[in-house]
Formats: structure tokens, C-alpha cells, sequence
DNA sequence: TGGCAGGGTCATA
DNA sequence: TATGACCCTGCC
């Protein structure tokens, strides 16, 4: 791959097992809108960032070289070697067919805070109504950016959502959700959850830490590992991976899918779950 | 236009 | 270990 600056942006040329499209919409994130022409606009990193793509070349507008290395390249795990992973995975019949499908798929190196409040919000909702609701905090709690007239916001800091209300976070309409959020924020904020601690933790150590937030169960603890911390032997199984696994692997109790999934995918698992979750919602397996 | 279901979790039994 | 309740709203 090259990285070199033109047309007042970096120009990434020749990536391989990249495509925004899958990674954006892959649901991993909900922070990135994609645009009429087919770009997507996000905010990462306490940045704005308009990004494009055609074919194996990829536009950063507005980024540096320099932007690219020290912050995009790490963020969207571009230095990874996903051509290897995928020909573990493909051994596997259907994780071959969700590749194929959704290949382009990078997981993204997130904030582990604005992870853990995202996924909060995530649990027995919809994805439109989670991006609004995440879309109504940043605004109402986050600090402005500015980019070619426009304004954005970014994800606001443990400190600034610990210092409101309930009655601040009814604005959210996150319903039963506000409370989980607050009391998340307010144990990150006091240092009680020290996040920066998960990172050397050991899964199960680090998975258990996470499940002492209300409204962290097992399923969104592992989102908050994957997405947060990079921990690829998180496997998230959520309703779409459920109804794979049943169809596809006969497998139906909680003990059936972690033994075949989980061992199956072992430490790459992370990455066989977004494969298979992408390849599942556009599907749209039935119960 | 009304009802259902949603990338789960919690409390209770 | 199983079941019902939960806020709200996009979508059929």
C-alpha cells in the first residue's frame, strides 16, 4: 500500500480487504453518515474526518501523512494482515460466505468510553433509534468542531456526563437507558471503572470488570472489549449470531453456541463474529 | 394506523 | 435457569 498527499488530503492506494462501505455498516459503530456521493463523514478521535473510496484506492480528506500514521492507520487497523485471518476463517463453509460477502469489514480501534455508553444504549434497540440517541448526546453534551462550515460534535468526556441529571439525559429519550448511562459515566469519571486498566486485564478478569456497570451484560461487555479494547477473542452473540448459529450449526442453547462458535473461531473469533452478524442482518435470517 | 420487535439486561422466583 | 418488564420508535 502507498500513502502519499494530494488533492488536500492523503490518498491511501492499494488497500487490501478494505471497504468503508462494510466497515461503517457492519455495526460496529454508529458515528459515521454516509453521504449522497457515497462518502462517509465521522467523528473519531476528537476529529472530523470525510473519508471515500474507489476500489483499492482510499481518500482521507482534509488528513496529513502524518494524521494518517499516528492516528487512521491504527483506528481503522490498517496495518493488520486480514488476508491472513480470513483464510483461517474460510476454512469454515459459512464464515467463507460471510467474507465473501463482507470482507472489506476492519474493526475499528474506538474510545472504550464512548464504546461502553454506545453499547449501553445498544441493548433492546433499534440501530436508527441508537444512532439518534447517540447523535442527541453528542450534541447536547458534546464540544463543537468545525469542518468547511459545518458543525460537528464530539463524544462527550466521562467527567462532563457525570455532572448531569437524570431530568439533563430525559433530552436523550433513551428511555430506560439514562440511568445506566449516568451511573457508567459517574464509576469512570470517580476512577471506580479504570478503563485503562482493561487493556493488560485477562479477558474473563476484564469481561467481569465491564458487567459491573448496570446495563453491561455479558453480550455488550464483549462489544465494549472488541470495539474498545481490541480484544479479538471477545465474541459477541447477539440475535443475528444466534439465528445464524441455530440455522447454520444446529446450535440453539447458550452452552451450544459458545462451544461451537466460541472454539470454533477461538481467538480470532472477534472477527468471525462481525463476518457472520454483517452476514446475517443483510440476509435477514428468521427466528 | 396500530402493533410489533429491536445488536439485551435486570429482577424475581 | 427461566420469565416478564422495560422506554421508545422505525417499520410493516
Amino acid at each position: 500500500m502507498l500513502v502519499f498527499e494530494r488533492g488536500g488530503g492523503a490518498v491511501l492506494s492499494g488497500v487490501k480487504h478494505f471497504n468503508i462501505v462494510d466497515t461503517f455498516e457492519c455495526g460496529q459503530c454508529f458515528r459515521w453518515d454516509r453521504q449522497e456521493d457515497g462518502s462517509y463523514i465521522g467523528v473519531a478521535k476528537g476529529r472530523v474526518l470525510s473519508i471515500s473510496q474507489q476500489g483499492t484506492d482510499v481518500f482521507l480528506r482534509g488528513a496529513t501523512i502524518e494524521d494518517y500514521k499516528t492516528i487512521w492507520e491504527r483506528y481503522f487497523d490498517l496495518a493488520r494482515d486480514y488476508g491472513k485471518i480470513q483464510k483461517v476463517l474460510s476454512c469454515d463453509k459459512v464464515l467463507k460466505r460471510a467474507i465473501e460477502f463482507g470482507g472489506g469489514i476492519r474493526i475499528l480501534a474506538q474510545d472504550p468510553f464512548e464504546v461502553l455508553i454506545s453499547f449501553i444504549i445498544s441493548a433492546n434497540n433499534h440501530i436508527p433509534r441508537i444512532k439518534q440517541i447517540i447523535f442527541r448526546l453528542c450534541e447536547s453534551y458534546g464540544e463543537p468542531i468545525e469542518l468547511e462550515g459545518r458543525r460537528y460534535y464530539s463524544f462527550p468526556t466521562p467527567e462532563t456526563i457525570a455532572e448531569l441529571s437524570l431530568e439533563d439525559l430525559k433530552i436523550l429519550r433513551a428511555g430506560y437507558r439514562d440511568k445506566y448511562i449516568l451511573e457508567a459515566a459517574k464509576m469512570v469519571a470517580s476512577g471506580s471503572l479504570d478503563l485503562g486498566k482493561l487493556y493488560s486485564m485477562p479477558y474473563h478478569k476484564a469481561k467481569a470488570e465491564l458487567m459491573k456497570v448496570k446495563g453491561v451484560g455479558e453480550k455488550v461487555a464483549n462489544c465494549i472489549l472488541l470495539y474498545g479494547f481490541g480484544r479479538h477473542e471477545a465474541f459477541p452473540v447477539d440475535v443475528w449470531v444466534r439465528r445464524m448459529a441455530a440455522q447454520y450449526y444446529g446450535a440453539c442453547s447458550k452452552a451450544d453456541i459458545d462451544r461451537v462458535l466460541c472454539e470454533r473461531f477461538g481467538l480470532f473469533g472477534g472477527f468471525a463474529q462481525q463476518y457472520l452478524f454483517y452476514y446475517a442482518r443483510e440476509l435477514k435470517i428468521a427466528k
